[in-house]
DNA sequence: GTCTATAAGCCGATAGAC
DNA sequence: GTCTATCGGCTTATAGAC
């Protein structure tokens, strides 16, 4: 599984064959399938993985940093080493989305979870940044805010794979500084 | 060429056979080797063609409005028919970088000057609302302002693809009426 | 768990006849 | 321009021996 989700981020799924999947694990080939049914199965059990491993890399990048404010940047900070160590191969949920049409397929599916979650995660930061300071955003909407945040989130990540670059991600921070202040 | 642009974008580039584009398109199978050498230079050829054709869109729809302000607006505002049209099947570029690892892959540079023209187009419309409305956009930088509006164009595709939904796109336009406003 | 063999089909691309 | 035949290699998946 480890060696699928190299090469599926990597190259791609359905650039990625199941045999150089086996070869490269070592692996033998009845035991490959003994654990894992079918090439689509695997696939959905390197996202299920990719999507928890990255809601917790997320979630403890957000608890380093003390303010709400801090931690709600938190979330755009992480995105340069994130996407640097990635080799600025983009988002792995974005790219499956892009390579599966059915929108009802589980592949796709995952990719929606990983957003929502990532959505929900936001919110809760931007309803604790408001409560700590009521003042500044007595007249912004929560809902609004969260999906503004998500927006610039996403453009960021997209912009970074199509420029094969990292300054659309300084530019992303910028925006949510911007964000934060407006 | 028709043919091959329904099924690279629908279905993907990698999941559509070449096979599968020569039966449905009509036309047999030496006279398509006579005019394309290769499965990779049709897909090129498609983007070319989807690369022109969408600028030429874009342009079309800002030239029907009339003030600088909702020139800029019509670049947003395009997306809700365009996305819909297209069955949100997200953005044919962004789709074809995710399958393609090699950034130096022509398919990959395609999307790039895809991006950047459009950026080029955003960049010179702001030029023209910042010198119709000096006062009000004293102290903004046309450059960030550009590129905060092609991280939230981008963006808003990204989460339309994601969410398989029309509400990132109005998230993203009231974005921009507030980068506008700010 | 390991190995090899193989099924049945699709891949992109070419060749030859008309 | 049309058609069919075919190449070599790849695909996912299964079977059987050890």
């Amino acid at each position: 599984m480890r060696t699928a989700a190299e090469l599926f981020y990597k190259n791609g799924y359905r650039a990625t064959g199941i045999n150089e999947v086996i070869d490269k694990s070592g692996v033998a080939r009845a035991t490959f399938y003994s654990h894992f049914p079918s090439k689509d199965a695997l696939c959905l059990a390197y996202l299920q993985e990719r999507n928890r491993g990255e809601l917790q890399a997320l979630k403890e990048a957000v608890a380093r940093r003390q303010t709400p404010r801090e931690k709600l940047l938190a979330v755009i900070d992480m995105l340069e080493p994130w996407l640097v160590e990635n080799k600025l191969r983009g988002c792995g949920f974005l790219n499956m989305v892009a390579e599966e049409p059915d929108p009802a397929s589980p592949l796709r599916l995952e990719g929606k979870d990983h957003y929502e979650h990532t959505r929900q995660l936001v919110r809760q930061l931007a309803e604790e940044l408001f409560a700590a300071e009521p003042e500044k955003y007595r007249q912004r909407d929560v809902a609004s805010f969260t999906d503004d945040f998500m927006v610039i989130f996403t453009g960021t990540i997209g912009l970074a794979d199509i420029y094969h670059a990292t300054w659309p991600i300084e530019q992303g921070i910028r925006a949510v500084h911007r964000l934060l202040d407006q």
